[in-house]
DNA sequence: GTCTATAAACTGATAGAC
DNA sequence: GTCTATCAGTTTATAGAC
C-alpha cells in the first residue's frame, strides 16, 4: 500500500524511481530535518516505501548512506563550479574575474536548487549542507572535505587577485562568513510571497539572491579596520 | 525526592553542586560537537566523572538536561542584549542608535564567549549556537524561540529605525544572515583555507569582531537591487 | 532484489540500597 | 546524593527464504 502511493508520488514527480533513489530522497530529507543521528534507518525506508533490509542492500551501511547522499549532489555542484570558474577566467583573460561574478558562481547552486524546489520552502540538502557547513558530523568531515578543497583553493584565489588588497586571512575568515551565512539565509528561509499576495518562489529567490550580492559585494570590498 | 521537586519546594536559595555543573559543562561540550541525538547519557555521565543516574536525578530527563544546558547561557545574553540597547536608546534620545552599535551589541557575546574560552579554539556554546541556528533540533525550538523572541523584536524595530529606506522583508533576511554568518564564522575557528595554504589562525578575535562590523555596516547599509 | 525474522548492542529511564 | 542493577524499548545490521 505505502510502497505503491510511494511509487505514485515519485513518479509524478521527477524520474524514474527504484528503490535506491527512493531511499536517498527519503534520507536527504530526514537527515536534513532531524540530523544524522536522529533520523533511524526504519524511519527512511517507511518514508520510502522501502523495507528496512534495502539500506544494507544498496549502501551497505548507515554511514555509507550518508555519504552517498552527500555525494550525489555536492559532487556535481563543485564540478559545476569549477567548470564555470574555467570559463570566467579564460573569457577574463588575464584580468582577474569580478568579484560578483565570483561570488555568484560560488553561491547560484543554493538559489538555483530552493528554486527547483516546487513547494518553495528550501531544498532539503540546502539544509544538508548548512547543518554539515555550521556543525559537521565528525565521521562526514573527511569525505565533505575531499569534495571542496579543489573548489576552496581556486575560488581563494580567484578571490586574491581580484581582491589584492585584502590581507589573505582577512579573506579567509570573509569567505567563511560569506558561505556560513548565505547557507544560512536559503536554508531557513520561508517561502516568499510577491506584492500581491500570491506565490512566486523563483523570481523572488532570485531578488533575494541579487540582494545578498550587493551586500556581500559591498562587504567583501571593505577595508580591514575601516568604518564605511 | 527528586532534586527537581527539591528545588520548586525550597527557597531561592540555590545551594551549588559539583556534579550538576559538570553534568552541565559536559553535555554543552558534547552535544556542541556530536548533537544532541548522537550523545548519548552515558557519555555525558562518564565525561563529567558522574554516575549515570545522576542526570536524571538532577534534570529529570535528556530533554530538560537540554534545556538547562541552553537556557544557563542563552538567558543571561538576552538579558545583556537587552539592556544594553535599553541605555543605547537612552543615551541616543529620540534618534536612531548608530547601526554599528546595533550591530555589536547584538553580536559581541559570540566574541566574548570565544576571547573567554582561552585555548583559542572556539567556545563550546558558540558551536552549539551555531548548530541550533542552522538546525534546531525539533524539540528546542519552543524553548529558544521563547528566550529570544524579546529580543528580535527589539533589535528589528531598532534595525528599521536606523536603516528606514530598507523594505522590512529586506532587512529581515539580512539579520538572519547576519547572525547565522557571524555565529558560523565565530563557531569555525579555523577560517576558510587553502588545502595547501599556510596556517592563518586569527590571532586576535577583537580585530575580527571589527573587521566583521565594518563589513556588515557596509551590507546593511547597501540599497536593495544596486550595486555598488 | 525484496522480504521476514532475529541477532546483538545500545538507549533513556527507573527502583531501591546505602 | 550517589550508587548498582535492571527494565523496556529501540537501534543497526545480518541470515536466510523466496
Amino acid at each position: 500500500m505505502s510502497r505503491i502511493l510511494a511509487q505514485l508520488l515519485s513518479d509524478a514527480a521527477e524520474t524514474q524511481n527504484d528503490t535506491r533513489d527512493r531511499i536517498l530522497d527519503a534520507a536527504e530529507s530526514l537527515f536534513a530535518k532531524q540530523d544524522y543521528d536522529g533520523t533511524s534507518l526504519r524511519e527512511i525506508t517507511e518514508s520510502a516505501g522501502a523495507n528496512l533490509a534495502a539500506v544494507n542492500y544498496h549502501f551497505g551501511t548507515k554511514k555509507e548512506l550518508y555519504r552517498a547522499v552527500l555525494a550525489r549532489r555536492f559532487r556535481p555542484i563543485n564540478q559545476s563550479r569549477l567548470q564555470q570558474l574555467d570559463a570566467a577566467e579564460k573569457q577574463a583573460g588575464g584580468q582577474p574575474v569580478l568579484l560578483r561574478l565570483l561570488l555568484d558562481i560560488f553561491l547560484r547552486p543554493i538559489v538555483t536548487m530552493k528554486t527547483a524546489q516546487g513547494a518553495g520552502g528550501p531544498h532539503p540538502f540546502v539544509c544538508l549542507m548548512s547543518r554539515h557547513n555550521a556543525a559537521p558530523h565528525p565521521d562526514m568531515v573527511e569525505v565533505f572535505e575531499s569534495e571542496i578543497s579543489e573548489v576552496k583553493r581556486r575560488f581563494f584565489g580567484a578571490f586574491q587577485r581580484v581582491l589584492p588588497g585584502i590581507p589573505a586571512q582577512v579573506l579567509g575568515w570573509r569567505m567563511s562568513f560569506v558561505i556560513g551565512g548565505t547557507l544560512h539565509a536559503f536554508a531557513r528561509s520561508q517561502p516568499f510571497r510577491t506584492t500581491e499576495g500570491t506565490a512566486n518562489q523563483v523570481s523572488d529567490a532570485e531578488v533575494m539572491f541579487q540582494d545578498l550580492l550587493t551586500l556581500l559585494e559591498a562587504g567583501m570590498r571593505t577595508q580591514p579596520g575601516q568604518s564605511p
